[in-house]
DNA sequence: CGGCTTTGACCAGCGC
DNA sequence: GCGCTGGTCAAAGCCG
């Protein structure tokens, strides 16, 4: 059994270094189970071990740690040996360094206390004292070291986590697009012939979302695009129809409403604005501001501000059209969101003859964070999707912004690309997706859903790292998306494409 | 003085 | 054709 003799101990945010410690004479192994009593708080201390030490007092903060020898050894009087207390949940001892560092108590609670006991004889001269305190030291670094090796894995877990999430989308995306790989080869073959060679993303010419678009006359809302795309539908009535919804689509001008709770009078999103306008809008008291982008002459983004009606916290931005110039760091990842919502909203209601299918893959990729949801409405003039950075959980967002009857496809954002979560959103959603789609999505949003799962509980404990994560996925899936030359618009000027609003 | 906001007027689209 | 509504224009005023 230990003895103890005048035994104090010194508080080091990571050791405990303990003078005039304890002798002891047995293996921690082969002490009993049971716990001594910490004289003055009646915690346990030492699990399993033989000490009591009659004076000792240790910080709070050491609750309930099993003891770890490092390495095991038997320890005779005067030896030197290294203490770890352990948090461990079921008090088992812990006699390696390595299955230490990967008990799950070890890393839940980040407790990891190395004790320094040096097990002195009082009659040890100078040098040796020195020796063993460096000795001490060394072993409490090899352990911070094992523990910092095992916190590195974690993270490079994670990352490959996030790596394969994204590869997995990647993928996801370009078997959605290929399902539709014929109409649109078609599409820019065409788009070449009006563009003297140069092939202009579908979507710009399709959405008037480009800059191409809100600037040239003879963009895609012009007749004549209008007359063309009609011209390059089929003979079947659903693709007629789905042509006709597109080329009217290709009408309007995307618009991306973001709902966001602020005092403030407009969101930060790191653009110049110059107000132009105010109008009392229909069925809510608060007043839309209309805002044109300032930061380049000519620029055609535009922004509607309003108050939510429901809930005067809540401030919608509506963002139209992009930007014909380099954008601030600062405002990269609001133009990056929006223009990927945008994009993925157009590309929804062109290469889906329901015009749902992307709109669930945008609810899935765009914004990976549990506090969003995505509304997409039909009904509205022009094609629109409202960002809804207000709810904390899943509920029924509030009819997106100057909608009257707004309820096309509501689709709840998963971010955690499960398959329960899957199954709650397509009870939510209402959103009617075709069998085979619906299992590959399940099927391989199961496979990695206990790895998504674990990266997203990270990623939803940062809201601001969440939004840069958001915006770097929806920049990646801009740059797969887009054709290489889709830094050019009609007129052959160069554009920056992921500079959107 | 330049840039911005305010605000009434104007215009276009749409429904009746 | 008329009224309603959303969106834009432009003059006036404010501000640094």
């Amino acid at each position: 059994m230990a003895k103890t003799s005048g035994l104090s101990i010194d508080f080091d945010p990571n050791y405990f270094l303990i003078h005039n410690p304890p002798v002891l004479n047995s293996f921690p192994e082969d002490t009993p189970k049971d716990t001594n009593k910490n004289n003055n708080n009646n915690k346990t201390m030492f699990s399993g071990t033989t000490i009591t030490p009659a004076n000792m007092s240790l910080p709070s903060t050491v609750d309930r740690p099993a003891l770890l020898f490092y390495p095991p050894m038997m320890i005779n009087e005067g030896s030197s040996v290294n203490w770890i207390f352990f948090a461990e949940k079921n008090d088992k001892l812990v006699d390696d360094a390595d299955s230490m560092h990967t008990s799950d108590a070890g890393l839940e609670l980040n407790v990891n206390i190395g004790l320094n006991l040096l097990t002195t004889n009082t009659s040890t001269d100078q040098s040796t004292m020195q020796d063993k305190k460096a000795n001490n030291e060394v072993a409490v670094l090899r352990a911070k070291l094992v523990q910092m090796n095992a916190e590195n894995e974690r993270l490079k877990e994670m990352l490959i986590q996030a790596t394969e999430n994204y590869n997995t989308m990647k993928i996801h995306l370009c078997s959605l697009m290929m399902k539709n790989g014929g109409k649109a080869k078609e599409e820019d073959e065409e788009n070449k012939k009006r563009n003297g060679g140069i092939i202009v993303p579908r979507q710009f010419i399709d959405l008037g979302l480009g800059v191409a678009a809100d600037a040239d006359e003879s963009s895609p809302s012009s007749p004549e695009g209008k007359s063309q795309r009609e011209d390059s539908s089929g003979g079947d009535n659903k693709v007629l129809r789905f042509n006709v919804d597109q080329s009217e689509a290709a009408m309007r001008k995307t618009r991306v409403s973001v709902r966001a709770r602020s005092e403030a009078p407009m969101i930060t999103d790191g653009c110049q604005w110059r107000k132009y306008g105010q109008k009392m809008a229909k069925g809510n008291p608060c007043p839309r501001a209309y805002y044109r982008c300032t930061m380049a002459t000519g620029c055609p983004v535009r922004k509607q501000v309003q108050r939510c009606a429901e809930d005067r916290t809540i401030l919608i931005t509506t963002y139209e059209g992009n930007h014909n110039h380099p954008l601030p760091p600062s405002a990269m990842s609001m133009a990056s969101t929006t223009s990927s919502a945008a994009r993925m909203l157009v590309s929804g209601s062109t290469s889906s003859p329901d015009g749902l299918m992307n709109s669930n893959l945008l609810t899935t990729t765009l914004l990976p964070c549990s506090s969003t949801m995505a509304t997409i409405s039909a009904s509205t003039p022009f094609p629109s999707v409202t960002l809804d950075l207000t709810q904390s959980s899943f509920s029924t967002p509030p009819p997106p912004y100057n909608v009257a009857n707004s309820v096309a496809v509501t689709a709840a954002l998963v971010p955690q690309v499960s398959g329960q979560a899957l199954d709650n959103q397509s009870k939510f959603s209402g959103i009617q997706m075709s069998k085979d789609l619906d299992r590959l999505q399940q099927g391989e949003q199961n496979s990695i859903a206990d790895t998504v799962n674990a990266a997203t509980a990270a990623i939803a404990t940062d809201p601001s790292f969440a939004a840069a994560l958001a915006a770097a996925i929806t920049s990646i899936i801009e740059s797969s998306q887009s054709h290489p030359n889709n830094g050019h618009n009609s007129n052959g000027n160069v554009t920056n494409t992921s500079n959107t609003m």
